[in-house]
This record gives C-alpha cells, sequence and structure tokens, in this order.
DNA sequence: CGGGATCCGTTCCGATACTG
DNA sequence: CAGTATCGGAACGGATCCCG
C-alpha cells in the first residue's frame, strides 16, 4: 500500500505540516468544490453563481471566491461597463483539478442510493 | 459541457435537493476525506488512527468515524479483549471511493508549489 | 483501549444595511 | 451589478473528566 497524501521523505504521513494537508484543507469546505464544479462549465458572472449554486450567501460565496483566486484555481476578471461586470473562470491550474472534482461528483451521484440506504439501516439499527 | 453534479432530469443542477450535494456535503469537511485515505492503507486502530492523523482530537475523531459508518463508507469492528480493540476498516462502498480521494491528494501534491506561489503571488498584491 | 458527557471559547454564517 | 461592514446566533472544536 503506498500512502497516497504524502509519500514526501521530509514529511511524517498526514502530519500537519504535509503540504498535501494544506491543500486538502482549502479544498475540503462546503463550497468550494461545487463552485469548482460550476465553473469548469464556463465563465460565470457573481450573482449568476449565486444563484446557480443554491443556498449559498453573498457573503460566503464572496469569500469563497477569493480563497479560489488566492490559490489560483479561478481568475477574476472586471468589465467597465456600468453597472460594472465581473466574470469568474477557471484557470490552467483550475482545470486540471475539475477532473478530479468531477470524478467526485460521479461517485457521489453513483453510490447515493446506497449511502442513503446505509443511512437509514443506521438509523434504525441505533433507534 | 456537461454538468457532472447533477444532471437527473428531476433535480436542477446544483440544488439544494440533488443528491450529489448530500453526498459531496458530507465529504467535503476538515477530516473526512483524510481519514478515508489512511483507512485505504488497511485496518486501524482507534488511537492508532488519533496518532498517525495528525492534529485531530479525540472527539472530532469519534464523530467523524460514526459518521464515515452510517454512510456506509467504513465498518466498525469490536473484539473483546481486554481492554477492548476496535478497528476501523474501508467497506467496499469506502473502497471504490478511495481511489479518487487518492487522485484528490495526488492533484494536491503534484500542484502544491503553484498553489503556494500564488498564494505568495495574492498577499503580494494585496498588501 | 475506546470512547461518552460536559464546559466553554472561537469561528462560522446568515441577515441586514450600505457603497461605487 | 458586485461587492464590503457589522452584528448576533449557531455550530464547531478543544480540553477535561469520567467510565466499562
Amino acid at each position: 500500500m503506498t500512502d497516497f497524501l504524502c509519500d514526501l521523505a521530509s514529511y511524517n504521513v498526514y502530519s500537519q505540516a504535509c503540504p498535501a494537508r494544506l491543500v486538502l484543507d482549502r479544498l475540503a469546505d462546503k463550497w468550494s468544490l461545487l463552485l469548482m464544479d460550476r465553473l469548469s462549465q464556463g465563465p460565470v458572472r457573481f450573482n449568476q453563481l449565486r444563484r446557480d449554486v443554491e443556498g449559498i450567501s453573498q457573503k460566503v460565496l464572496s469569500q469563497s471566491l477569493k480563497k479560489l483566486e488566492r490559490d489560483g484555481l479561478i481568475a477574476r476578471r472586471v468589465f467597465a461597463t456600468v453597472p460594472v461586470t465581473v466574470e469568474y473562470t477557471l484557470t490552467e491550474l483550475g482545470a486540471t483539478l475539475s477532473d478530479t472534482v468531477a470524478s467526485l461528483a460521479h461517485w457521489a451521484e453513483r453510490n447515493i442510493d446506497a449511502v442513503l440506504a446505509s443511512q437509514r439501516q443506521y438509523d434504525a439499527h441505533n433507534a
């Protein structure tokens, strides 16, 4: 068995200093993967993104986009229209990630039934 | 462009009712993916897991394992030794997920430098 | 060893109001 | 349109104590 998360000689497996964990910690929040997937379909503007990704608030969307931009995964472009237009797109780096995100989403689609069934069984057993 | 997250006819893209989002919301936390990856290397006991995955507290580890078990991704086996021994393993379902988790981790390893560089540039620009 | 129960600070997040 | 600022409640998470 190989260790996928941190095979570098200078780091302990799953140690907090492991660089891979830094990235995972960033991506593993409620919205990042969802936003990445939405942007993988093409450029989107702020309010459109807000409408598309149901349940995200304006504040959290703004914060999340800023983090993803800081990580170099998405790009923010401002057009000097009136009123101003802002467009978000995946960067090249972000595009390389979106394939993996998509496969995670695919897994979720394929196995949602099994997961829900397991939850029901678990809840029934632990009445 | 296809929509990977929720292509079912009866659900809106990225809607809160989309089953894929239910799964993603569950996996997208600080520890689940990390625990899944660690367990993909073989059975582990509670305290070993706690030591391996640096930074997780006993309480959060316990809660996280319970959720993953409820979702049918991991199995918990108790051995009537003294003191008691508890072993966690991936289920078959969980094993099918670990490949995707691993590819996400691989991406993180490959691109950590690019991400960190982007962060530095972003921070420098927004002094 | 493998947790559960409790207390408590911090952080998150939604709602609201305001701005260029 | 695309945000920022502020406030208050809720949820998270760590530390500690306890138990079979």
